[in-house]
DNA sequence: TCGGGATGGTTGCGTACGCAACTACCCAAG
DNA sequence: CTTGGGTAGTTGCGTACGCAACCATCCCGA
């Protein structure tokens, strides 16, 4: 029962400031919810632009119901489109409409800027390695606990991605 | 624009799953939500066991309104307390009632070894300083943003505190 | 002492999420 | 086949939160 809970303390106020910030600037600028931001990530950088409904929840980190009406949201936004999986007549697959697509084509500059000012600024280089690296490794112990299957092969498909908006689509 | 998100991306998520398995270990060992335990610490730890309701708000990180429905819960629990301030007839002040002290007794030891186990047990003693530091940091650069006017100042009381559970009360 | 702006808190309303139950579908064993 | 257990997704229901409007109180300046 160490009693240093400084360090876990800052973690917490932190993330909870640096997501509020986030949010309200992506809100403010363009109406987007920093969780949308994050559903278009996930589908920008898909393979073949398109993701299943548990996959995408897993990615989330949300509940398999959380998922499906964020996805009913964006859909009557009409920046999601959902379609049946040709293989699996049970999934369902959702991709980024046109609409969709350049909105965040558009949001990827502000969002990393708002990451980059409110949150990497104030890490110097090591810093930013040590906290990858010990975050990693709480990651790494906690996702077996969570039930979530692919999340950390999902977190290896983000390491060095979206950082610039992809323009090259895996052929199709 | 740098490109480095790796050490953002582990932020997200650690901190998601984190407070996930946190959650789900205090509901099933005592039925007692993590948003709850906050609650009974800042109470526990305040100079004369109770607290304003803005002052609340401010150091859960919640909207005010957020934390009057919060402290609605735990009153209608048992938990919790709520007479008028004898200054300022404005304001109410939430103290733990004799249950809800001898409940957050129970937790302590119990959320603290979570925190142990599920977050600092992965860190190093020197990643702990670096996380406490840069982490820091960023707090003290997005809490002005944040128009929370005492979060600065709470988080110093939260500094060496909540390590145990303290028996001393300030002299009333 | 008497406005009038600021502050503290609660309430109406809308949004967002999880759990459990349900339907539809897949697949393997017999 | 066909039957049964497992999987994918959605829906009903309850919970939790923020914003804006609101009332009560405080406090400062004329």
């Amino acid at each position: 029962m160490s009693g240093a809970l400084g360090p876990w303390r800052a973690f917490l106020v932190s993330h909870s400031l640096v997501i509020e910030l986030l949010d309200r600037d992506l809100r403010t600028e363009l109406g987007l919810p920093l969780t949308w931001y994050e559903v278009m990530l996930h589908l920008e950088i898909a393979p073949d632009g398109h993701r299943r409904m548990g996959d995408l929840a897993d990615r989330l980190l949300l509940s398999r119901s959380g998922a499906t009406r964020l996805i009913d949201r964006m859909v009557a936004a009409g920046l999601v489109g959902r379609c049946g999986s040709p293989g699996d007549k049970r999934a369902r697959l959702a991709s980024l409409t046109p609409t969709g697509r350049e909105l965040f084509r558009r949001a990827v500059p502000l969002h990393l800027a708002g990451v980059e000012r409110h949150f990497l600024a104030h890490l110097k280089p090591n810093e930013r390695a040590v906290l990858e690296e010990a975050l990693g490794r709480v990651v790494a112990a906690a996702a077996p606990l969570s039930g979530r299957a692919t999340l950390l092969a999902a977190l290896d498909e983000l390491r060095g991605t979206a950082t610039r908006t992809p323009e090259r689509q895996r052929d199709p």
